[in-house]
RNA sequence: GGCGGCGUGGCCGAGUGGCUCAGGCGAGGGUCUGCAAAACCCUUCACAGCGGUUCGAUUCCGCUCGCCGCCUCCA
């Protein structure tokens, strides 16, 4: 049974789900103003692989993440752009599905935008003002904090401290420092909706209340995001769902940052790689990877020479893959009894659940993965094709489970490096060594690796 | 100031009160191969510092040093 750090209490729990069997998920996605960057790549990765794992196990995942397409940002880079911020927030979102596809992740089971949501929103915010937890001033509406009991369960922080630590300045007609926005009046040539306190538009905070409840319902599994959002987004998401009597999400958990040079991964710092060039111009399973390897709850360094490490690495999968493929076709040409129906083996998927389960520790699952390459090569080379193929297919289910797959040299080799392959296969049965070597380098220079084996030319792939 | 976290071998990065102290990359040596490649085997290797608890600590406690995050928008 899963069981994940909560943020709340700051221990490992297990996952009670509503519905046996079934997960319902709420993640804070991206503020589309801007290409994605790694940390964002990263968010999207370990929910992914969480959902993959939990429907690998047989649950249903209901996974809810939502686009956040009007907000102080895209108003600002709609502005400098001469844009409209609805052009800024599609063409932002574009790249954001187009990097997360590219990376495999799953789309979530419904992707909200926030200005889907207003009308809503201004109910919620009516409803708080209503009952008190929410006041109008000048500027907007704003939310009163100390209204809700239990303000600072998620910052593990009382009013009073988050009140004197609050770097924010008094002004804006706020009563306390900590109380924030639910709607903002328009300025001249915003975008606004109408509202019963003027035109204008929802604070960041108030979407991701109304849209859980909305297509999860109260009361739901698991609420999700970067360790930034724990304060102050997901704490006043909370304070506004539960001033109005909700139970809100069951489970908070919260993943740690990609770094640079030990340094917050951010726009605002300038450090940021984007994972839109990162997916283009590297293997995404690199990045899938260095994210397995690196705990959820542990910071990461993603540099160059972290990346060409990962994706040395996936040349094992591959090439074990690649191993394995050519056992499979040998057996099914001579429809030999053998290794047709790999059996995977069930001691090492006992073994990888109970990794998974243990708060995600998806370095200990990696590791057992390329623990399990490493014997199955070694049961092949001992001849022994059964044992070989057992634990290389557990290897590659696990892989699977946590969204990880060998690259398929699907292409065919193109006519001019089979005819080079032709010919070398010649020189070769003449022994002509310096031809045949020369004939390698010309097909490398193609772009094709040439692997030999005591019997021949074995195996022909793109080189990586 | 409050709250939270980090400091591991050449590099990345797990984990644990003692047992052969993950895994990947790299380096060196082997096996295999015409040579390579791939693969396998062997070697290399650590827990920031100082105290304390303990039969025993990298792992628990305290302190020191260094670093980071949140308390403002942020995955």
């Amino acid at each position: 049974m899963l069981s994940l750090h909560d943020t709340t209490t700051g221990e490992r729990a297990e996952i009670e789900p509503r519905v046996s069997g079934e997960l319902s998920l709420y993640v804070c996605g991206p503020t589309v103003y801007d290409v994605p960057h790694l940390g964002h790549g990263r968010s999207a990765l370990v929910y992914d692989v969480l959902r993959r794992y939990l429907e690998w196990s047989g649950w249903r995942v209901e996974h809810v993440s939502n686009i956040t397409d009007i907000d102080d940002k895209i108003i600002a880079r709609a502005a400098e752009s001469g844009r409209s911020p609805f052009e800024v927030a599609a063409e932002y979102e574009d790249a954001w599905w187009a990097a997360t596809d590219r990376l495999g992740v799953l789309r979530p089971t419904h992707s909200p935008r926030a200005t889907e949501y207003v009308e809503e929103m201004v109910g919620l915010i009516s409803r708080l003002v209503e009952s008190s937890h929410a006041y109008q001033a000048p500027g907007g509406v704003w939310f009163s904090c100390e209204s809700v009991p239990g303000y600072g369960l998620l910052a593990h922080q009382s009013l009073d401290s988050l009140r004197s630590g609050a770097r924010v300045e008094v002004d804006e007609a706020k009563r306390s420092p900590v109380d924030f926005a639910l709607w903002k009046l328009a300025k001249p040539g915003e975008p606004s909706w109408p509202s019963p306190w003027g035109d204008g538009r929802p604070g960041w905070h108030t979407e991701c209340v109304v849209m859980s409840l909305d297509l999860l319902g109260d009361g739901f599994d698991l609420h999700a995001g970067g360790i930034d959002l724990k304060f102050p987004h997901h704490e006043n998401e909370r304070a506004q769902a539960v001033a109005l009597g909700n139970r809100f999400a069951h489970h908070w958990m919260h993943h740690a940052f990609v770094e640079v040079g030990g340094e917050k991964m951010s726009k605002s710092l300038g450090n940021y790689l984007s994972l839109t060039d990162l997916v283009d111009k590297e293997d995404p399973r690199a990045f899938r990877l260095l994210t397995l390897r690196a705990h959820y709850r542990s910071p990461m360094e993603v540099t160059p020479a972290a990346i060409a490490d990962a994706t040395d690495a996936l040349g094992r999968l591959d090439s074990l893959a690649r191993r394995l493929d050519r056992l499979a076709t040998i057996a099914a040409s001579s429809s030999g009894p053998a290794s047709r129906s790999a059996q995977h083996d069930s001691d090492a998927l006992d073994r990888f659940r109970n990794f998974m389960d243990a708060d995600l520790d998806t370095p200990r699952a990696t590791a057992l993965v390329f623990d399990l390459i490493r014997r199955a090569n070694a049961s092949l080379d001992s001849g022994d094709a059964g044992t070989g193929s057992r634990l290389g297919t557990a290897a590659f289910e696990m892989a699977k489970a946590m969204g990880l797959s060998p690259a398929v040299d699907g292409d065919e080799v193109p006519p001019e490096v089979g005819a080079l392959l032709d010919q070398r296969a010649a020189a070769r049965a003449a022994r002509e060594w310096a031809a045949s070597d020369a004939l390698r380098s010309r097909i490398a220079g193609l772009g094709w690796t040439v692997e030999d084996g005591p019997g021949g030319t074995q195996n022909v792939h793109p080189s990586r």
